[in-house]
DNA sequence: TTGATGTTTGCATATCGCTGCAAATATATG
DNA sequence: CATATATTTGCAGCGATATGCAAACATCAA
């Protein structure tokens, strides 16, 4: 039967390591992403007092979703003087999205009957 | 200053419609984001006890997390006689990537400096 | 230095989500 | 019907996460 060889582990390895745990997880909370869809809008840095004008909690807590995102390497952050400033890293989240989708339409390819 | 008018705005909309929490929240587990990659490498449905096979953790678990998956439009389900054989979707989840992908860059190319 | 402004962090609390176990449900078989 | 198998669901425990408030920290301005 044509044995399938290993391919669909070599496939399942390589989308593991294309999903990203880290993304999703800082993408599972709705400020975040509203974050996100905010800073997605902005040619340049955002302040975080800004931002938390657009969330309906407290600035701290913006503070820390800020904080999650720029860890999992959606946002960077600049300091300039008293304020911090964060934009969002598109080509690196379009990246990723792509590298994703690649990744299972590879899979895809693999394993359709033939 | 040839005016931003609210494209913006509805850039934003688009784009926090593109985003299906739904999705994150769904992919936001570990163990859910195994489940995928493994179901990925598969041609045919895989039933709950084979796929909890490949987890460390309780097949009633497993059945719990293959249902939030299903719920976010990963996965679907097909009962045939006493086992029920869960697939991945994926082309609806290549649609939705991909669908992400172009509305972030649709926002780039909208609040670009030129 | 003193005071004002903006951001981060510590702490307490409340809620959410994952998990296992047991019971319930669905379907097949004797 | 009674039993066996496969999956789902109810329940309780427990750790993770989100949040607000207050304090600490960083920077600027008098």
């Amino acid at each position: 039967m044509s044995a399938p060889s290993n391919l669909p582990g070599i496939c399942q390895t390589s989308l593991m390591k294309a999903m990203r745990p880290k993304l999703f997880k800082a993408l599972c909370d709705p400020n975040r992403i509203a974050i996100v869809a905010t800073l997605a809008t902005k040619s340049d840095p955002s302040r975080v007092s800004d931002i938390a004008q657009g969330c309906g909690i407290d600035f701290s807590g913006v503070s820390r979703h800020l904080k999650i995102l720029r860890e999992a390497g959606l946002l960077s952050a600049v300091r300039k003087g008293r304020t911090v400033s964060y934009q969002l890293e598109s080509e690196h989240l379009v990246d990723t999205l792509e590298g994703l989708t690649a990744a299972l339409k590879q899979c895809q390819r693999q394993t359709s009957k033939y």
